[in-house]
DNA sequence: ACGGAAGCAACTGCATACGGTATACTATTC
DNA sequence: GAATAGTATACCGTATGCAGTTGCTTCCGT
């Protein structure tokens, strides 16, 4: 894949290996633990060791990759206790973006949203990656309508590095299905037509798929 | 100043140049707006603009910085709006450190706020920029003991900005005075001694210097 | 056969070099 | 005199090259 012939020449190389290498991580292509090797992506990409390495750089402010010092990048594993603290502080996060989009709701964003939530809803079980992706696109959906961009840019550096854990998690166990139907409740919250508070409506949504997640937040037992 | 000579081999030269990039900015050393010549630091550290680069960009991911492509990295100017939006996450994300610091605060934890409390309480107004280092310091105190840290490092990469924003103002405006003495209010939060709750407290707080912080939060009055 | 040390291979971190773009300046024309 | 086009310069983005470190393999000693 020649990468300098494509691009548009006001962008930068940088710019667009740090999307194609996020979608490969988060799609499960790179596996958490996986070695990325620089000079091997940069002969991949045609193009020189700076921009892969600046791109990684930027990866790994984002969560996404670990850097071992003078080892390399590495992409990253998340232990239960990670997870667990993630999910503690997406709670409170996307429950306040919830109520920003709900106090701020447009005509569009509604629509949008009730399109995604349908398409979800009609999913036959094909592809876990694809799942995963309209989930999160369904989520993003939400954060850019908050209206704070600082809360969005917070949300976009703590949650998808969840979504490639766990994508890669309903690969290998084949039985399992992503929860992709069980997102019209959080539609309803930001409609307002809901009789859960955000806070709750969060916590409902990730015990989808956690136990406990609001174990490290000020909503767990300890606080 | 030479860097290349001081620093430990198994440290690398771009983690250096991120802390004292990061210092000079939050000291207001640099200030907003100003461009940062990569060519010039590179000199002015002795080493090449690899580094420099690279550590720039580390700065960008956490808000220090903004890229204007192919012309430069700049100092990053904010928005009144900018401050407003910060603040209304910051309201939210510090209360919950508050809160898990309250749930599991330990007597060392205890011990160091008090210090920091009573040294900010005795502050005589020297320095302006110590006084916004020793704020930050008593801020990060509670982040870390929170016990999460994911939320560290959101607030990490949020809230430091505000700082080097204000203590230029402060610098300028010189009559005004870092309000250091209100700080005891949020160790009352921690020891579970005040009649506010911690998000009432974050308000109270942050309303010494800005006028309705809450007002891109849900605590706002659009939501 | 097993443990340890020395040598080797590979990769990252950093330095230098080059091409292209954006801005600033100058000259020319209206 | 003002505005625009052309030129020049400075700086970023990227490529290539080098050196130090890390981890592994191999060989020797026990």
């Amino acid at each position: 894949m020649n990468l300098a012939a494509t691009i548009l020449p006001t962008t930068t190389l940088k710019s667009h290996l740090v999307a194609i290498l996020r979608d490969a991580i988060i799609s499960g292509k790179f596996k958490p633990g996986d070695r990325l090797n620089e000079t091997r992506l940069a002969r991949e990409y045609s193009v020189s060791r700076i921009p892969v390495r600046e791109a990684l750089q930027q990866l790994q402010e984002q969560g996404l990759v670990m850097n071992h010092p003078r080892r390399g990048m590495f992409v990253n594993t998340l232990s239960e206790e990670d997870c667990q603290k993630i999910n503690g502080l997406r709670i409170i996060l996307e429950a306040e973006a919830l109520k920003l989009c709900r106090a701020r709701l447009t005509a569009a964003c509604e629509k949008k949203l009730l399109e995604l939530v349908k398409k979800m809803e009609r999913w036959k079980a094909s592809s876990e990656i694809d799942a995963a992706a309209l989930d999160l696109e369904f989520h993003r959906t939400i954060w850019s309508n908050s209206g704070n961009e600082y809360l969005e840019k917070a949300l976009n550096s703590l949650v998808p590095v969840l979504f490639a854990h766990q994508a890669l998690e309903y690969i290998t166990h084949d039985r399992l299905h992503w929860p992709l139907k069980h997102h019209r409740s959080l539609l309803q919250v930001v409609q307002g037509t809901s009789k859960q508070t955000p806070e709750q409506a969060m916590v409902t949504h990730l015990k989808l798929r956690y136990t406990n997640p609001e174990r490290f937040s000020s909503l767990g037992a300890k606080a």
